[in-house]
DNA sequence: CCGATTTTGTTCTCACGTTCACAAGCTCCT
DNA sequence: AGGAGCTTGTGAACGTGAGAACAAAATCGG
């Protein structure tokens, strides 16, 4: 998403080890159905197959996979548990990644607890809090730690990727002492566009822009023809005898 | 997304009241950025203010605008409060969307406890359940209830909007449920690749995919010459003498 | 009133992503 | 061995999205 690119214009050179974006996002997902499939016991599956339980049409499913090489075989279908290895080292999950989570209130609670979490290839480290009334509490077999100790944590256990579960407010402080540190990787779920150097990855998760998209659906679907029609304010300046009010979803 | 479109191919028709999809996506954020630009008290901003607020360009900006209509004054900008409110419209968030929340693990938990959910648009109707410990908790200022009150709930109160946080193994029979209740958008929370009929939007958040996205951007550039090198398993059938079991996070 | 300045709305071009369609390659049966 | 039947991998066509660039419209100063 924010990849900091050096991509060359120029020609049409593909061969550069480049996997689309939109493919990297649907590996996850093709690893995913691929352990669903071999826990089954199911051995050998067929584009279409795959296809079906990753919930993609097969063509797509081809393409993508042809990024990673030549893993098929023709007449026949993947191996499963080949393809999966595979497609985990491409991910990167075949190696372990040290995550922080900072921010423990709800969210982070839940993501604290959350096993499947632990998809191996993710260890959380660490539990920062700023709040002194949170340092010390357990969750899990872990210990709420002094957001103070960051830099001393990402050091020690070579942290790559940290999690931001603070309200909007913090976000950008917590974030930037995160780059500071050395954290290269964010997971944002504050409701906030935060800004990062180059060569750091940020990814948002945000629940009430997915709801607000429902939303737009949702409203052509019910409405359709009977949409509440454009009340038109007439001028622009000095308009809003009471506008409704209606927030974007900041507070924290 | 899996939205169930009947889109003429044909010709050039753009007219129809087509916002693209990529437009919808980011419509929240600007809507959240304007609002933050009112409590600071702006009330005029340029598409070059907007755009840095909301973390995209401006040419980007104008063109999504430009969809909905046009809000803006050549050589002044957009009026903060006027364009958030044509937003707010467009999106639908000027009405009140009713949700149903049902899983009550960690996640719902939090959800149900996330003020900032409470943006103006959605209210949460009924926190559900099917496990019976779980059933009459109180969280904040709602009760959790069980699952099997659904179809009267969705009916009563009119709930289109369907939030699963249930484990992957129920997720689907959950989402059945919901569907044959009447609620035609889910947001799903649930590790699984769900499938609903023609006419039901659904949308997907999954942590472990975002990290392993963030996993395979962070493999690149630590290794980027030091990649572990493909351990190319001669042959396809019969290998895996101890492959090393990555999981793909189906685990509940 | 006119020209300079600002900023929008839109057009055009290019890159990216998706889907189709089919040749290449593998297995199995006769 | 040879042909029938599948299924992969990929080339080509199509559609969507992004960004540059500019004409059109508004304000402001003289």
């Amino acid at each position: 998403m924010t990849r900091a690119s050096s991509r060359r214009p120029g020609p049409p050179t593909r061969t550069e080890r480049g996997i689309p974006e939109a493919t990297v996002a649907r590996l996850p997902v093709y690893l995913r159905a691929l352990t669903a499939l071999s826990d089954n016991g199911i051995a050998t599956a067929s584009s279409e197959d795959l296809a079906t339980a990753a919930g993609v049409n097969s063509a797509k499913l081809r393409k993508d996979l042809s990024y990673l090489g030549s893993y098929g075989t023709r007449g026949v279908g993947y191996d499963v548990e080949y393809l999966r290895y595979q497609i985990a080292r491409e991910i990167g999950v075949t190696q372990d990644w040290a995550v922080v989570i900072v921010g423990i209130g709800n969210l982070g609670h839940a993501l604290a607890n959350y096993s499947g979490f632990g998809t191996r290839g993710f260890r959380i480290v660490a539990l920062l809090d700023a709040d002194p009334k949170l340092v010390g509490e357990r969750i899990g077999d872990m210990e709420v730690r002094d957001f103070a100790e960051l830099e001393d944590i990402v050091e020690r256990d070579r942290v790559s990727i940290g999690v931001i579960t603070t309200p909007a407010g913090p976000a950008q402080e917590v974030c930037d002492r995160l780059v500071a540190a050395g954290v290269t990787s964010i997971l944002n779920f504050a409701p906030v566009v935060l800004s990062v150097p180059d060569g750091v990855d940020i990814r948002k998760v945000d629940l009430s822009i997915e709801l607000q998209i429902l939303a737009y659906h949702e409203q052509r679907k019910s409405g359709e023809a009977a949409l509440p029609q454009v009340p038109e304010l007439p001028t622009m300046n000095g308009l809003a005898p009471e506008l409704p009010s209606v927030g974007g979803g900041v507070g924290a």
